[in-house]
RNA sequence: GGCGUGGUGGCCGAGUGGUUGAAGGCAGCGGUCUUGAAAACCGCCAAGGGGGAAACUCCUUCGUGAGUUCGAAUCUCACCCACGCCGCCA
């Protein structure tokens, strides 16, 4: 949530600000937010008059029947000013409850250092390693996989429909072993602090996160439960602290969760889709850190690096893209994306996406921390990065390492997690 | 899923309609005493939000929300959570 306080104090900032994210739209949803917003002012204000003229009033009522004095002109004027107060209320409230649906669809302000513009205006900052060669054509992953029995494609479609992959055999165990490499590697060398959270969680840690109320399409739910299956572990991680305020010597804080991600990808069918390219439900391991708001750009760099250092394990060629603020998501100020080259399918595949979120995040799910003893509390920072996205990752892991004799070989640092240096058939 | 009990300040725990923002205890902070510490004794001490340079001041808060009432921690309803027993289950 952007700060409301901002917005009153310098509109015209926000509004510059906002739009460059490119979306029109916004412009009216600012308008409708500053008018909600004096409205509410105004109730609140006539609301607390009334009832501090009441307070004193009662003061007095108390007073006079310990004193065992008549005080019935007061009820009746009590009783009358009553019926305001409730009237009142109920403004306030419709005002508070319109303001705050408003302000939990606007998206955050973008990184001031964030490219303007669309897709186009993403720029790469820098890459890693060097694309393979091949003697042959390389394969897509799906034809290797089925060939070395890792992946069952159509029984996951009837198990759940497509997008649903089964992991088989050697399949699964490197999906086993990957997620003991990655969060060995965070926990050890980069000194997160390991979580196993629940995948299903409430509507309250959704909006704290960002995700509702405006993104209810994109995720799978428990209707009769009112509970949703996490789009990824970010949700549960950085709610861990929702209504908490910590001391500010535990700031930053770095938490690593492996789980599933559930995402329905509605109307997203068709291209880029075969494969593990686009699934409704794949692993990852998920990086989150909390800080103080001066700490937040260098904890981005350092976030963003822990991502890379992953890729960089498994001997695969990526590059960072800085997103632009029109590509940026809702919730995020500034995000760099990691992208693997898939030399099957000749294209830089998405398995990380490191962002910012200033205090958009913290703001929604109320995470507070002590600057000092004794001080008043402030909003932290959030960030997350993936570290990383398994599928696309293992299909890339695929493409890139496969063999003339249509084996897989395994880059060194995964090896003695998988427990073997290929995947072949024999 | 059923029945029951309960949710009060950092913790424990009083409190069933009017100086209760909340007794008492513990912890914490300051002091007396002591060579030092402990013990004992005395004093201070809820949190969050708004305004203010500050002194200070206003608002909110007794699980959450709604209701009754001039007035709610206290009465009513709904919901959430915790614990116990039964049932079911990996």
């Amino acid at each position: 949530m952007i700060d409301v306080r901002l917005l009153r104090q310098d509109p015209a900032g926000v509004r510059a600000s906002l739009m460059r994210r490119g979306d029109p739209s916004l412009a009216e949803a600012l308008d409708a937010v500053l008018e909600v917003d004096r409205g509410w002012r105004a109730a609140v204000a006539e609301a607390e008059r009334l009832k501090a003229e009441r307070n004193a009033q009662n003061e007095e009522v108390a007073r006079r029947k310990r004193a065992k004095q008549p005080a019935d002109e007061l009820l009746a004027a009590l009783k009358e000013s009553g019926e305001r107060v409730k009237a009142l209320d109920a403004e306030t409230r419709a005002f508070e409850a319109t303001l705050q649906s408003s302000l939990l669809r606007i998206p955050n302000l973008p990184h001031p250092a964030a490219p303007t513009g669309g897709v186009e205006a993403n720029r790469v900052v820098r890459s890693w390693g060097e694309p393979p060669r091949f003697e042959f054509i390389p394969k897509p992953h799906w034809e290797i996989a089925e060939a070395l029995g890792l992946l069952d494609l159509p029984r996951g479609a009837k198990l759940a429909g497509s997008g649903f992959p089964v992991f088989t055999g050697a399949g699964a165990r490197l999906v086993r072993s990957l997620a003991n490499l990655m969060l060995d590697l965070h926990t050890r060398e980069h000194g997160y602090r390991e979580v196993a959270p629940p995948y299903l969680v409430n509507r309250a840690t959704l909006t704290g996160t960002g995700q509702l109320p405006k993104f209810e399409e994109d995720l799978y739910a428990s209707p009769r439960d009112d509970l949703f299956l996490i789009p990824t572990a970010e949700v549960p991680v950085t709610n861990l602290h929702r209504d908490e305020i910590l001391e500010g010597a535990a700031l930053p804080e770095a938490t690593v969760a492996y789980t599933p991600c559930f995402r329905r990808e509605a109307g997203a069918a068709g291209k880029d889709t075969r494969g593990l390219l686009r699934v409704h439900q794949f692993d990852k391991v998920e990086l989150v850190r909390l800080c103080r708001p001066e700490q937040s750009d260098a904890e981005h760099a350092l976030l963003t690096g822990h991502a890379e250092a992953v890729l960089r394990r498994l001997e695969l060629p990526y590059r960072v893209v800085e997103l632009a603020t029109g590509d940026t998501g809702f919730s995020a100020a500034r995000t760099y994306d990691l992208e693997v080259w898939a030399a099957g399918v000749g294209a830089w595949l998405e398995c990380s996406s490191s962002s910012s979120f200033t205090d958009f995040q913290a703001r929604r799910a109320n995470i507070r921390f002590r600057p000092a003893p004794g001080a008043k509390p402030e909003l932290v920072h959030t960030l997350n990065a993936s570290g990383v996205a398994f599928a696309r990752t293992i299909a890339a892991l695929l493409e890139n390492r496969q063999t003339a004799e249509g084996a897989v070989s395994l880059p060194q640092a995964l090896i003695p997690y998988f427990g073997a240096d290929r995947l072949s058939l024999a």
